[in-house]
DNA sequence: GCCCAGGAGTGTG
DNA sequence: CACACTCATGGG
C-alpha cells in the first residue's frame, strides 16, 4: 500500500545513510528500503514530503515511519537550543535535515553490540546476516530483524560462522539475559537508570549504552562517543580525555539535546575526513 | 599487505 | 580512577 507525509526539512539520504541504521538501503533507482514492524517499506523523498510504498499488515504505516524518522521533533527549536554553541553555530543550518532515527529497542540493541570495533560496510553485513538467518521472511530478500526468541535458537557458535568474531558470545548471553520484562521496563526509565541497566549486559560498555539510549530509546541527552566524536572534540574543542570526562563536557555543553549535536559532529567528522566538505572548523 | 574500524573486558599501577 | 593490553575479522 502506498502512504505519504509530511516533515518539515528532513533530508532523507543524510538521516538514512549517516551510519545511525545498519538495515537501509538505498537502491539503484535511489529508492530507500527497510523493514520496520515485519513490513517491508520503500521511501522516496519529493520536497518536505516522504512517500513511499509498504507490504500489506499492521496499522498506520504513516504513523510507523513518522516515528522511525522522528517526524515530531522540532528540529528548529533543538537548533536554536544548539546554536548557543558557538563552535556549531555557523554550520548548524546546513544540518537541519539530518534527523536522529528511532530504532527498535532490541535491533538497536544488538546491532550496536555487533558494532564495536567494526566499520560500517562490516556492520551492515552482520545484522543483515542475522536477519536473513534467524529472522522471518517478508519478501524476497527481506526479512524482519529476529526477536529475542528466535535469536536466543543461535549459539555462539552458530553466530561465530556468521562472521561476527568475539561478538558472538556477546549476542548469545545478551538473549540469555534479557527477558521480556526487562526490555519493557527499559522503555520507562530515565536516560540514567536505563545507561545503568544496559551497561550491566556484556559486550555493553559506555559508548554502546549511549548509542542505545538515543537511537534505541530516544533519549536526545544521550552523548555517545566514538573514535570519530573523539576527534571532532579534540579538533574542535581541544577536549580529550576519558569517556566521563569528554561525557561531562558534552552534558554541560549540549544539554537535553546533545544527541543531536552528537550526530551532527559525528557526520562532519566524517565528511571532513573523506575530504567531501565540513561545516564545523576550528576558529 | 597494511591499516583501521560507531569498543569492551580484564588486569595493573 | 586511569592506562595497557587483548580480543576476531573484514573492508578500504
Amino acid at each position: 500500500m502506498r502512504f505519504e507525509l509530511e516533515i518539515a526539512s528532513i533530508d532523507l539520504d543524510l538521516t538514512l545513510g549517516c551510519g545511525q541504521t545498519f538495515r537501509w538501503g538505498r537502491g539503484p533507482d535511489g529508492n530507500w528500503s527497510g523493514v520496520l514492524d515485519n513490513r517491508v517499506i520503500t521511501l522516496r523523498q519529493n520536497g518536505s514530503r516522504i512517500e513511499g510504498e509498504a507490504t500489506p499488515g499492521g496499522k498506520g504505516v504513516d504513523e510507523i515511519v513518522l516515528e522511525f524518522l522522528r517526524g515530531h521533533d522540532d528540529v528548529e527549536k533543538i537548533q536554536r537550543k544548539l546554536r548557543r554553541d558557538p563552535v556549531i553555530a555557523p554550520g548548524i543550518g546546513r544540518m537541519k535535515g539530518l534527523r536522529i532515527v528511532k530504532l527498535d529497542e532490541w535491533e538497536c540493541l544488538i546491532s550496536y553490540v555487533l558494532a564495536t570495533y567494526a566499520n560500517i560496510p562490516r556492520i551492515m553485513k552482520m545484522v543483515d546476516s542475522l536477519a536473513s538467518n534467524y529472522g522471518q521472511r517478508i519478501a524476497h530478500g527481506k526479512y524482519s530483524f529476529p526477536d529475542r526468541i528466535r535469536l536466543s535458537k543461535a549459539t555462539a557458535k552458530d553466530l561465530a560462522k556468521l562472521g561476527l568474531g568475539y561478538r558472538a558470545k556477546y549476542i548469545e548471553e545478551v538473549c540469555k539475559r534479557m527477558d521480556e520484562f526487562a526490555l519493557d521496563a527499559l522503555t520507562r526509565a530515565s536516560y540514567e537508570d536505563l545507561r545503568k541497566d544496559l551497561i550491566e549486559l556484556p559486550g555493553v560498555g559506555d559508548k554502546v549504552a549511549d548509542c542505545v539510549s538515543l537511537f534505541g530509546f530516544g533519549k536526545l541527552e544521550s552523548f555517545p562517543i566514538d573514535l570519530w566524536i573523539e576527534r571532532a572534540l579534540k579538533r574542535l574543542y581541544d577536549k580529550t580525555g576519558t569517556y566521563r570526562r569528554l561525557r561531562a563536557f558534552a552534558a554541560d555543553r549540549f544539554g537535553e539535546y546533545a544527541g543531536y549535536a552528537q550526530e551532527y559532529l559525528y557526520h562532519n567528522e566524517r565528511m571532513r575526513a573523506r575530504d567531501l566538505g565540513c561545516v564545523f572548523s576550528e576558529e
